[in-house]
DNA sequence: CGACTTTGACCTGCGC
DNA sequence: GCGCAGGTCAAAGTCG
């Protein structure tokens, strides 16, 4: 027991340098333009010095001509001590004009050819004197590029923190949905990590004991430090969690605690409900079961799972069956992964970051359940009391406003309409929905399990997830049939089923959000430290491919447990 | 032996 | 204040 946190600290600094080198190395993507621009713009700055220098020189006259001289390469490498020529460093006789302004031989030259010399030299200076202005003012005009493009992203991601922060809170204006309809500029975090707001969102419950979270709190902070990287993190210092004390999620004493505290009592989870006789389904990521319970009115006992990837990983799922149809597996998520994550179990923290962020996102949020009246709910969310009173059939996601916690549902359990399937596969490929159902007008959605309509509603613009309300204008349609196409192709390429989807889903995604997240896929299902399975879940669900998956789950399916796992895979995928 | 699961006990929040 | 339900802890057991 001593040990293991040591270990686990260990990983977990692993983690740390690891995101933090991902941080940096999002930031490069993100700045991509701007750091390529900074890097030009340093080579600019290097040139632009030696540019300088030649400018000054050529005043006081010689360094000019020598520095664009033939051997400057090697008077070059010689800056530094001056500009003594390298030995071998050129023919002496080319460089004799050259210096011929600078030495004492020049005056012993012959007038005549020393005449001549200095007319082309002058020639030459004029030319690259020209050539310098033009490389300096470029130069000049490229660093205030950079300028600019650094105070633009500067002020993004000011406004991102604003909207973020805002998110929490519960009097959102009615156009907030329109605000996050702008997230195409920030959707970058949400395909590479859990937006902030997201996270902020996932985490804004605080225990109301704000006891002394000593050096864990502190501790955590720190490894959080890959801070807005490693979300919510903090949570619980490994081991040392005083969870009973703390309450539940307690340990949340993350640095978004006062995003939290604003909104006490209040955590986002996502319910993922899928048909498998699995125990529980793959989704990436490694659990470890630290609790069962018999929930009141289930005659099926509820698992808690947590996160094994880290020790601090705050993340935690509850898997109970559904007490109306026992084939059904509900699983539900809660907080953000604070390590990095296998593709698979990427995309699922994304897939339910992003569910939980569109949850929260529009008036919904409101404690009273107040869907109803935003356009965006209309679309995809069901109104309810009961949060596990949804009719499967009839809804695909579905928002419980009445739960102790405001819970988005992901019904994945639809039976697959006769030859609708674009695979072929159980039900997560829906047939031509209901309408009203977000996921339903959004035919690519009925390719993906998640109620993929989620990212348009988020991401596009307010009139594109208006259009599609309206009934999925002709560019809506198009692009629709880009994403099933893309998907069809990925899957048709990639055997292994699962990534192929997860891939398309990603491309698909970072094609609507502008961002790359599809290489997340590329990589294979999780590389989970054991391998064996991707956490519990992995096995539970791969093993039991085969007698899972009821009816509908064809057997080429790499669906293990049936289109239950396809679908949570899925569901996560189409999130990202 | 380490990691994981099981399971009874404990803690906390909430409604009455 | 009490009881209930949800959630978590942690010792014991299991497994590879």
């Amino acid at each position: 027991m001593e040990t293991k946190p040591e270990r686990h600290h260990r990983h977990d600094h692993v983690h740390e340098e690891e995101s933090q080198a991902g941080e940096e190395d999002d930031a490069i993507m993100e700045h991509g333009g701007a750091l390529s621009l900074l890097h030009r713009g340093a080579t600019l700055f290097g040139q632009r010095r030696h540019d300088e220098e030649a400018v000054a020189g050529r005043r006081g006259e010689i360094r000019e001509v020598d520095f664009f001289s033939r051997d400057s390469g090697a008077r070059r490498q010689d800056d530094g001590g001056g500009w003594r020529r390298l030995p071998g460093g050129g023919r002496d006789d080319v460089n004799i004009g050259l210096d011929l302004l600078t030495t004492a031989t020049a005056a012993t030259a012959n007038a005549g050819e020393e005449l001549a010399a200095a007319k082309n030299h002058k020639m030459e200076a004029s030319a690259v004197e020209a050539e310098l202005r033009r490389v300096v003012d470029e130069n000049r005009r490229l660093r205030g590029m950079l300028e600019e493009l650094t105070r633009s992203y500067g002020t993004l991601y000011q406004q991102l923190l604003q909207v973020t922060q805002h998110h929490p809170h519960q009097h959102q204006h009615p156009d907030l949905m329109s605000n996050r309809s702008s997230l195409p500029h920030t959707h970058p975090n949400t395909i590479g990590a859990p937006n902030t707001s997201t996270r902020q969102l996932l985490e804004a419950r605080t225990s109301s004991t704000a006891q002394t979270q000593t050096d864990a709190g502190v501790d955590d902070e720190a490894s959080d430090g890959a801070g807005e990287a490693s979300p919510s993190g903090n949570n619980d210092s490994d081991g040392k969690r005083k969870m009973s004390q703390d309450g539940a999620a307690p340990a949340r004493e993350n640095g978004e605690q006062a995003s939290s505290a604003e909104l006490p009592g209040r955590k986002a989870r996502v319910s993922v409900r899928a048909r498998s006789e699995a125990p529980m389904i793959s989704d990436g990521c490694q659990w470890r079961k630290y609790g069962q319970k018999m929930a009141k009115g289930n005659p099926c006992p509820r698992a808690y799972y947590r996160c094994t990837m880290a020790v601090a990983c705050p993340v935690r799922k509850q898997v109970q069956r559904c007490a109306e149809d026992k084939s059904i597996l509900v699983t539900t998520y809660e907080g953000h992964h604070n390590h990095p994550l296998p593709p698979a179990a990427t995309t699922m923290a994304n897939t339910t970051s992003a569910a939980a962020a569109m949850l929260l996102s529009g008036p919904a949020t409101s404690r009273d359940g107040a869907l109803l009246g935003h356009p965006a709910a209309a679309l995809f969310y069901h109104h309810h009391h009961a949060a596990t009173t949804i009719p499967y059939a009839s809804t695909m996601a579905t928002l419980s406003a009445s739960a102790p916690f405001p819970t988005i549902t992901l019904d994945l359990t639809q039976p697959p309409a006769a030859g609708a399937g674009l695979l072929g596969h159980g039900g997560l490929l829906q047939r031509p929905a209901p309408v009203g159902t977000m996921i339903h007008h959004h035919p690519a959605a009925a390719a993906m399990p998640f109620p993929v309509p989620s990212p348009p509603a988020m991401f596009l613009p307010q009139r594109a997830a208006a259009a599609a309300a309206a009934g999925m204008p002709q560019v809506a349609r198009q692009q629709q049939q880009a994403v099933m196409e893309t998907v069809t192709a990925a899957i048709a390429a990639d055997p292994n089923f699962t990534t192929a989807l997860a891939a398309a889903i990603s491309s698909v995604m970072a094609g609507a959000a502008g961002g790359g997240g599809a290489h997340q896929a590329q990589t294979s299902a999780a590389p989970t430290p054991r391998g064996s399975n991707a956490g519990g879940a992995g096995e539970g669900n791969g093993g039991s491919a085969g007698a899972a998956a009821p009816a509908a789950a064809p057997p080429a399916t790499a669906a293990a447990g049936g289109s239950p796992r396809f679908a949570t895979q899925s569901c996560t995928t189409s999130t990202t």
